[in-house]
RNA sequence: GGAGAGAUGGCCGAGUGGUCUAAGGCGCACGCCUGGAGAGCGUGUAUACGCCAAAAGCGUAUCGAGGGUUCGAAUCCCUCUCUCUCCGCCA
């Protein structure tokens, strides 16, 4: 959520800067401070009979203690019908303020100058890339068939038990995503990242704090009878640790890393790119967040960008880094940089890692802000995450691009975690 | 799931309808004192919104959350959430 400070001050800025995410804010957010205007006058005037009100009331106690009855009936007839009209303005301030939430709520983050334009995937821009692209034997498979061959991800008992989307691992398979993860949380916390273990279901509130309210309503799986939703993603839980806290700037940044099963409903998803492993409705990730110095949270980013590139160059797969375009980044997001890992078998990039600066766009949300040295005032802090890393796609480029007639290769740095360095039959 | 007791500032804790502008203590910050430190003394110590060009200052709201009674609520009533104790169930 933008600040309603930003936007007053610099309204030209923000309608030309949201226009490169494609969203026409010329009505929206000159209704927003017609809003504010209004509300403004509202408060003042509520202010005002309340503070009357007060002023009265105490009165009313000095009256009685003094057994002046009368003067102190009449008095409480004037407060009584101030307290009539503070109950109308109070009604009108809270409809007023409703009103420019929910606007509010609509208006998404503002891109970042460096953003480029454009509408699509198509106009994103790729930063750099590594690893080489193999060249695969004639027989090679696309990574559904391997699971099969090997018997290592069954996606048909997934469907037995829950559905699409909710494959079984086993064998070297289940002991591939373990690896994954613990080498991923390794990697983590040695570059100093705290390891978290969240819930995997959070509150309406959280669901707020990130974004995911209202705006992807109907993405997240919602138990209905406590009222909970099961993660998308570890961002969730763990960025809301700092919901309504005020931190010190000296505590900053604040850097953690958590594994969690997500949860995807993934409504509207259709067609081949759902195939196998490429969209699932429950998959493992190992997410990273920090919460920075709005001064230096681009730097972070930076930092966070060739974190995960050092993944991908320890697990040996093909990858490309690109910056996403305008039209290509989500609501809540200033900055992103999409990493994907080139998948062999089926000639195409997939995107496995997401790591954004979302400035103070949640931090306004949740309240998460800090306080610098001898300042009274609290300022919002910026907050990122990506991902380090999602386990599905890795686990289709592996299978794929390491594939051999013998068997699929375990790259050098996930052997110790595995405890094997092939599967074969 | 059942019965009971609770939720007050950064922390502890007093407060059962009007001098609550929330006592007192701890912590923290600043000042005085000191060669220095400690002790002692003094001052200050939340958040949001609004008024004001801004600062200072002032106003409003916030005693778990939301509603209600009253001229007036931390205090009385209702609903919800959470915590603790006991019982039940349980990895």
């Amino acid at each position: 959520m933008l600040t309603l400070k930003y936007i007053r001050e610099n309204t030209e800025e923000v309608i030309r800067r949201l226009a490169i995410k494609h969203f026409d804010g010329t009505v929206v957010i000159s209704k927003i401070i017609e809003l504010d205007d209004k509300r403004k006058a509202i408060q003042l005037q509520l202010d005002n009979n309340l503070a009357e009100q007060n002023r009265i009331a105490k009165e009313i106690g000095k009256l009685f203690a003094e057994g002046k009855a009368s003067e102190a009936n009449a008095a409480k007839a004037k407060s009584t019908e101030l307290k009539e009209q503070s109950k109308i303005l109070s009604q009108e301030l809270k409809d007023v303020e409703d009103e420019q939430t929910k606007l509010l709520l609509q208006v998404p983050n503002l891109p970042h100058e460096s953003v480029p334009q454009g509408v699509s995937a198509s106009d994103n821009v790729v930063v750099r890339s590594g690893g080489t692209i193999p060249t695969l034997h004639d027989e090679a498979l696309p990574h559904w068939d391997l699971a099969t061959k090997y018997n290592i991800i069954d996606f048909e008992l997934g469907v037995k038990i829950t559905g699409s989307g909710f494959p079984v691992y086993r064998g070297k398979g289940a002991k591939l995503q373990r690896a994954l993860i613990n080498f991923f949380l390794d990697y983590n916390t040695a570059a100093g990242y705290e390891e978290i273990e969240p819930p995997h279901m959070v509150n309406e509130d959280s669901a707020y704090g990130t974004g995911q309210l209202p705006d992807k309503d109907g993405q997240m799986y919602h138990v209905t009878l406590d009222g909970f939703y099961m993660i998308p993603t570890a961002e969730v839980p763990v960025t809301n640790i700092y919901r309504d806290v005020i931190l010190h700037s000296s505590m900053l940044p604040i850097k953690l890393t958590a594994y969690t099963p997500c949860f995807r409903r993934e409504a509207g998803s259709y067609g081949k790119d759902v195939r196998g492993l490429n969209r699932l409705h429950q998959f493992d990730k190992v997410e990273i967040v920090q919460i920075q110095h709005p001064d230096r949270s681009y730097e972070s980013l930076e930092e966070m960008v060739s974190h995960v590139e050092g993944l991908l160059q320890e697990l040996e797969l093909p990858y490309r880094i690109v910056k996403l375009c305008g039209g290509d980044m989500s609501f809540t997001s200033a900055l992103t940089y999409d990493f994907e890992v080139f998948s062999a078998a089926q000639h195409k990039w997939l995107e496995v890692s997401s790591v954004s600066n979302f400035e103070s766009f949640q931090a306004n949300r949740m309240m998460l802000r800090f306080k610098e040295e001898g300042d009274k005032k609290a300022q919002l802090a910026h907050t990122l995450n990506g991902s380090s890393l999602a386990l599905p796609r890795i686990v289709a480029a592996l299978l794929e691009n390491n594939q051999t007639p013998h068997g699929i290769k375990i790259p050098k740095a996930l052997q110790p975690y595995c405890g094997f360095d092939k599967i074969d039959i």
